[in-house]
DNA sequence: CCCTCTATAGAACAGTGTTCCATTAGTGTG
DNA sequence: CACACTAATGGAACACTGTTCTATAGAGGG
């Protein structure tokens, strides 16, 4: 009977998203779930976005913009700045666990982000190449391309917080064997052992 | 019309499992596909297995028993064989995209693995880890508790792994770069660095 | 050869994403 | 303030999903 006003819908349609995304799990994102969580009719969902892709579209770029200016850490200390945005990236996973989800976690039947948002994934990741240069201007990653290092520093950081993330972490310290995991990886492909 | 002959019945449904899979992905893993697929009706999946979710079990355990298989390397060199354990993992992927896929990246509706499948994963899991203990007889992982080095290892093999196959890998050189991950790894999380 | 077992086709149910509809409540304009 | 236009609404409908139930009839063993 009542309506929404205009305004307050788009709010109230990502906030029932995230909510659900997090309560609930993905199973529990549906079309029908969401109009009732935002007190809105299923139809709003394809008038004002794309039906239940454009949502997630939404999730999506929004996670990606949040990420890239989490791992944008730059204070002169090259190898600090590269642990820091490790840890910054676990952090986002955890706080934006329904984000993370959606960026990189669930595979959502049907959706495809579109080509811009696709960009916006490539343009995070390449933060990471840049920490990975300026290291290798103080002599770290020596003998690895950029993009490989990063492939595997991201590969690290994503592998752990998946799993973590999904609830099968066998470890006891969560946050410190990632750091170890980190600290441990840039150790070695870091510079040569052998120095005589 | 025609009856499929019992004995015929399970190989026919897990290969059409496997293939939908590997071809079409999760989304096109409907049960009626399946037994379209298996030239059998979708009730026999009902009586001969446990509906879609006894499929998942099969898949799941099965995939589990492979791999823990493929991970048991032990020829006397600790170091050596926890390398070839990773390099195993990622080819067991790579060979086992369905299984896989089942086992660590895709979520599918309503999918629990029961207690008893949930316990082969562990198994698998302990595989690894005894892998490190072995390695820390001979002075690698010095200062970690076995599982928690096994978690970072586990976690950068599947960090990796799973990127490759979801075709978001940067990387130029698969394989290499793969290498270069466990490698390195290995080395950062070795004895320590100051060695007078 | 007959009889039991069971694989079969098909309808049915609740749920999904999505589209179309007339109704009507909000909102901006004159 | 009043009027017209926009757009949010509820509800029906479609094709799809996993799943259950039915009567039918084919396959295999005594």
């Amino acid at each position: 009977m009542l309506r929404t006003p205009s305004q307050r819908i788009e709010p109230a349609v990502l906030g029932a998203v995230v909510y659900i995304l997090n309560e609930d799990g993905p199973d529990g994102l549906t079309v029908r779930a969401i109009a009732k969580r935002a007190k809105v009719a299923p139809m709003t969902i394809y008038n004002h976005f794309n039906g239940k892709n454009g949502l997630l579209e939404i999730v999506w770029t929004d996670g990606f913009s949040t990420l890239q200016q989490a791992l944008g850490i730059e204070t002169g200390d090259p190898a600090h700045d590269l642990i820091a945005s490790a840890l910054a990236y676990r952090n986002f996973a955890l706080e934006h666990r329904a984000h993370y989800t959606v960026m990189f976690i669930h595979h959502f039947d049907g959706f495809v982000p579109s080509i811009p948002a696709t960009q916006l994934a490539a343009q995070t990741f390449q933060v990471l190449v840049n920490h990975i240069q300026r290291c290798q201007a103080v002599g770290l990653f020596e003998g690895y391309s950029a993009t490989n290092a990063a492939q595997m520093m991201w590969s690290a950081c994503h592998g752990y917080v998946s799993i973590e993330l999904t609830s099968v972490n066998f470890s006891s310290d969560h946050e410190g064997t990632f750091r170890s995991l980190i600290t441990g990886l840039l150790r070695g492909l870091g510079p040569s052992l052998s120095t005589p």
